[in-house]
DNA sequence: TCTGGGGTCCTAGGACCC
DNA sequence: TCTGGGGTCCTAGGACCC
């Protein structure tokens, strides 16, 4: 915290962009706008964005698309497969141009950013510009809350997405202390950034319905019935910063999973699947310079087919050494598999995760560490890295992680990766 | 009859977020 | 037929230390 800091009223913003991953799609399809649009989840199993017309419709996030999709499709409702690689380069695009406006930012998740904007003065005025370049640059809207503590921005936030005549734009800190407590009554308690489906229940219990109720509750009351993470809550909702800007630290795991787009038996299509994901996996560690000296491998039969014989295994592995080499952690990891495989089961979901992670520069040297070939393993890895990114994921990978992928997710509506390939760029005619 | 006090580390489970 | 994936933090309890 910078001295100079606490003379000015602290002042953050909460940006987030509007049905993100459907918002994308429309950008460079425009017979999507104005249409119920919905964006699936990985093997299009859940609805994971909707269009504000999809919500209109009452067709609700997560549901399980096999549920809803005849009725939704009936009403003229769309539907894609998630395109990560698009979404991921439109993050980046308007990540970028908030950055650029604000003198701190955090980039909390794919959609939205916190900004600290404390000593800028009109503070409205500069959240509409934000949202009209962000709308110029890319083609998506953004909606903007600014309050004095990460929380109460959250909340700004809802109220700017909510109520159309703010325009998108919505400082909370403007309103007389009467005004603020009209408004918070209106706002259900699970509208609160933190308190979700069991604190909601919970909290219901003790009569505390609404955000004012939350934000007005004896402390020591709170302190009985909750734990630290519901203090902080209340003190932010009464303007008490418990929450800073975060920057941008190293993940302490790495986790890559899917579901399979049909049922797996073999154990050679497991250790196809689980190769493929530890190649995965340790592209993003070497990508954050980090090493790992635990790994985690699991299997699972599909929990939604009680009928069907369950099981589901995982086999956590400590290495002898840290390290960062696809080839060895995938060896860990097909050797665990080894392990935890039992023949009979329809298998439908199957992951790794690495652990234990730490920066790549303490690497230790062992006693009997072959170095010429670590090095050699060193040089291949970033090879590959190098022809992935710059020839697309999948140009190189191991003959182990199989070629075919008959196991692969389903992606059945998928759009192309419009900004990233020179091939799918969009015509204009 | 009567059995301390303070600390760390690890793990599993719970809760939340997007 | 069909139900996502990737994270973080906190707490309680056990094991262990002096």
């Amino acid at each position: 915290v910078s001295s100079t800091s606490s003379e000015l009223p602290r002042r953050l913003a909460l940006v987030d962009v509007n049905n993100f991953y459907c918002s994308c799609e429309a950008v460079f399809n425009p017979k999507l706008r104005g249409k119920p649009l919905v964006v699936l989840s990985n093997n299009d199993g859940c609805v994971v964005s909707r269009s504000a017309e999809a919500k209109a419709l009452g067709i609700k996030m997560a549901q399980p698309w096999h549920l809803v999709s005849k009725e939704a499709k009936a009403a003229g409702t769309l539907a894609l497969s998630s395109n990560y690689t698009l979404y991921g380069d439109m993050s980046a695009r308007v990540m970028k141009i908030l950055g650029d406006l604000a003198p701190e930012q955090e980039i909390y998740s794919i959609d939205e950013s916190f900004l600290d904007l404390t000593g800028i003065p009109y503070l409205v005025p500069h959240g509409h510009l934000i949202r009209s370049r962000v709308r110029q640059w890319t083609g998506l809207t953004v909606c903007v809350g600014v309050a004095s503590t990460k929380t109460r921005a959250k909340l700004a936030n809802e109220i700017a997405k909510k109520r159309a005549e703010h325009g998108g734009v919505f400082c909370i800190e403007d309103l007389a202390a009467a005004d603020e407590r009209s408004l918070l009554r209106g706002l259900p308690v699970n509208d609160v950034w933190g308190i979700g489906p069991r604190l909601h229940a919970q909290l219901q219990a003790l009569g505390i319905h609404t955000t004012l109720d939350l934000k007005t509750a004896p402390a020591k009351r709170i302190r009985e019935h909750f734990n630290v993470v519901v203090e902080r809550i209340v003190d932010e909702l009464n303007g008490t910063p418990c929450l800073q800007l975060e920057s941008p630290e190293p993940r302490k795991q790495i986790v890559s999973s899917r579901s399979f787009g049909r049922a797996v038996t073999g154990e050679w299509e497991l250790r196809e699947a689980v190769i493929s994901y530890v190649s995965s996996a340790a592209e993003k560690l070497r990508d954050q310079g980090s090493l790992a000296r635990g790994l985690q491998v699991f299997v699972q039969t599909n929990v939604f087919k009680p009928d069907q014989p369950q099981y589901a295994k995982s086999l956590t592995v400590k290495l002898p050494q840290a390290t960062d080499d696809t080839l060895t952690l995938a060896r860990f990891a097909v050797a665990a598999l080894r392990q935890i495989y039992r023949e009979g089961f329809q298998y439908k979901k199957a992951g790794i995760m690495l652990f234990d992670l730490g920066p790549a520069e303490t690497r230790q040297q062992g006693l009997f560490d072959d170095t010429p070939r670590t090095e050699r393993r060193t040089r291949l890895n970033s090879t590959m890295d190098r022809a992935n990114q710059r020839f697309g994921r999948g140009a190189v990978a191991l003959a182990g992680a199989g070629i075919r992928k008959g196991w692969g997710m389903n992606r059945a509506m998928l759009s192309p990766p419009y900004t990233t390939s020179f091939e799918h760029l969009p015509e204009v005619s």
